[in-house]
DNA sequence: GTCTATATAGTGATAGAC
DNA sequence: GTCTATCACTATATAGAC
């Protein structure tokens, strides 16, 4: 029954640059790079100091998980809530940032701890997502091809744009720039598509744009 | 100048079964989890016989990436050389040995070496890929959408199978059904596509599946 | 709130016996 | 070809001074 070990405020700023140094590292150099002593050379104090704001380092982990998880559902709620929300999702998946999310599901192998938050957090993140979606494709004239679930049509824009993410991070960029083109090229068939029920509403893979 | 340390042979079995152990390790637990003593552990030798047949971790890191490579290669051009080769990709992409591959980007994070390594074989298995899905597309009457270039066909099928591939292992299957549900569509289209040229071989993602 | 000092256990790698 | 023993270093985490 010792006294509990002490612990700093949630809201000091110390702590924020310790998550800052930490999520940075994450995406430089991988999750494997972080280590008490490394993240407190980084952010300049003393490593002890890492485990006052920190009980352990899963707990910074999951503290720097839960910051970005926060902050995706805060921000991809108020993108797909436009005129062109695949756009949004696009562009906001494709985010040098969104790889931390990639790096923390190579993280949550060995740290069960994390892959119970992540899962939690994707799915929540998913079910906004296939929320908004649907609803603006409900209400409004809906820039979005018809007899693909959104959830699919998410899946998909995400999955897509993660994994150029990456590959883009690691100097790989073979087909990126055709593969770009074909997405844009959806994207504006989308934006430019006309009301839901019309013959040609339907979205081409292939051809020139025009229903020819 | 002293002597150079001992080494084992290429085509000794105890080597073999280091690398499983090892690709089997980095599959289930994830890179992080495969250190000298683990994998002496789990293939029942002496930590040092690791490091007799590897003269250092990143050895057996290369060694496992190399045999997975060379496979892979060997694999897909022999599967995407068949009258479905789009087919063939996509079950050879969601393979859980897929996997692999994503964590050893995530290991070449802070491992230079591998990383090297890694976007060589990305680069020839890419081009592979798209110069046997190009000759097809060339000799045959094709089973594959027209204007989109088969670069970015192979980028798209890869990134959302591994996607897949990834979320499943964690437990995530949230809009999968719906997902694989798309891409067998698309898929049945292509295969029962008629000869290129003619006016309703393009994909269309929404639709009943005919041209209505 | 931040530090120094340290406990305890882990790591990759080496030398040399069998 | 496989082992035991060990070196040098790093890791997370704790205790307690300032």
């Amino acid at each position: 029954m010792t006294a509990p070990r002490r612990m700093g405020t949630e809201n000091s700023k110390t702590r924020q640059v310790l998550l800052d140094v930490t999520e940075r590292l994450m995406l430089k150099e991988g999750y494997a790079s972080v280590g008490v002593r490394r993240v407190a050379r980084e952010a300049e104090v003393a490593p002890a100091l890492v485990l006052y704001y920190f009980r352990t380092l899963d707990d910074l982990f999951l503290a720097v998980l839960r910051r970005r998880a926060d902050q995706e559902l805060e921000t991809s709620a108020r993108l797909l809530d436009s005129a062109r929300p695949l756009r949004a999702l696009w562009d906001l998946s494709s985010q040098p940032g969104a790889a931390l999310i990639s790096e923390f599901m190579a993280l949550s192998h060995h740290r069960t701890a994390i892959r119970a938050e992540l899962c939690d957090h994707a799915e929540r993140y998913r079910r906004l997502q296939v929320e908004i979606l649907t609803r603006k494709a409900a209400e409004e004239g809906l820039p979005l091809p018809e007899g693909v679930p959104p959830v699919a049509l998410l899946v998909l824009t995400t999955a897509l744009a993660r994994v150029l993410v990456i590959e883009r991070g690691m100097g790989m960029t073979d087909g990126h720039a055709e593969t770009e083109a074909l997405v844009e090229r959806l994207l504006r068939q989308f934006e430019g598509a006309p009301l839901p029920g019309v013959a040609d509403s339907r979205v081409a893979v292939s051809g020139d744009g025009g229903t020819a």
